[in-house]
DNA sequence: ATTTGGCTTGTACCGTCGGTACAACCGTAG
DNA sequence: CTACGGTTGTACCGACGGTACAAGCCAAAT
């Protein structure tokens, strides 16, 4: 990041509907089939990019894939970060609550970002092989900014490893996502409101102090 | 499975020894580096095996990859179904504490077994691409009957889709698995117990009738 | 008007991957 | 000695992600 990565910076001078179009079509490759399953030289042909510009603008595939999530994620936050968060421990309640629901309203209206940002969970394993992710990082500390705020509203438990509250938390909210979505697909289709008061009443039960 | 396929069969005929080495070395070179990431041209130069023999042993990677998984899981079940469940709800949470401090047990003995169990689950999504895992399956079915059984004697709430409790629970195990073998090699040191005991806890949390 | 130089791209290539084709090997049975 | 079926070595395949390098292009300087 020092010299403001010099691909990314060559990137960012491309026509910006040349830009959008190279990240809605590998967000849509890569949600498809996921970041291994999802093949750089077919993608970069559907993108009639060779690959030696390819290679210009970007570190490699996972630098391309990285990008487009992120731009999925930067469209997620900008849709929860609208909430306000009121005073007190029903004030948090309350927000984890509506943060979680406008989160599935926004999966219902941008399928292709919810489906490239499971890709993350469910391949972070192969990503962060090579330098940490940093978007991991924040989501990470997203979480753990969270409990650490409903720890000192005396509200969440802070008698057990923060790191393992962290992750029953962050692994349980996977949980739900994956649930939403596959059964919003299938018959059982829980609304955004009700699929919320459910993750909030398990994320009560798992962490509320006693 | 119908005319017992023929590769396993083939490799059911090798000397006992020999077959122990092939399982051992490849449970060994998949779990430090996971599925994806293991060279299957370098591990079978490790082993010793020509690649006709490796395919004449077996369908391709995935398939010697389960088969030693198989094995680790087989070891696994070994020790944990030693323990017998009492009646009762109270008996049913014992089980599960007893059953889990079994298993972390076991991981502490057992490393390359552990992590090579882990790999599955971080790497399931690569896995299953090609036809059920059917050890998935398996392992899937373990959480859904004992949740199943727990609801039937009226100690875990059955007002929640039942898929999604299975799901809770199972990835809140995972979540445990990971945070026991890391907090392990770090300074943290939960004893088997400690960690069972927390398990359970915030098992009962999860979906413990109100 | 031409040459220079830097940003951009086409083309050919690299090593490795998992997997296959096929012929040679080898012990045994005829 | 031959024929045969189970086993293995060897050469090969297409696809993968990634790199080398020279040509193309366009504006600025001479």
């Amino acid at each position: 990041m020092l010299p403001t990565r010099v691909a990314r910076r060559r990137f960012e001078q491309l026509p910006p509907e040349r830009q959008e179009e190279i990240l809605r079509v590998a967000a849509e490759e890569f949600a498809r089939a996921g970041f291994q399953r999802t093949s750089y030289n077919q993608l970069l042909e559907r993108l009639q990019l060779g690959k030696s510009s390819a290679y210009y603008y970007f570190d490699d595939k996972r630098d391309l894939f990285l990008t487009a999530l992120q731009r999925c994620y930067e469209k997620f936050f900008a849709v929860v970060r609208t909430v306000e968060r009121p005073e007190g421990a029903e004030g948090f309640w309350a927000f984890v609550e509506r943060s979680t629901e406008l989160g599935y309203e926004f999966m219902l209206e941008d399928p292709t970002a919810a489906a490239l940002m499971m890709c993350l969970q469910r391949e972070k394993a192969l990503l962060d092989e090579l330098g940490s992710t940093e978007l991991l990082g924040v989501i990470e500390a997203f979480y753990a900014d969270m409990i650490r705020e409903g720890q000192r509203l005396g509200t969440v438990r802070a008698d057990m490893p923060f790191d393992l509250v962290v992750a029953l938390v962050r692994d349980a909210s996977m949980t739900f996502d994956r649930w939403f979505i596959t059964a919003r697909s299938a018959s059982t289709s829980p609304s955004p409101r009700e699929a919320a008061r459910w993750y909030t009443e398990v994320v009560q039960r798992l962490c509320r102090s006693a």
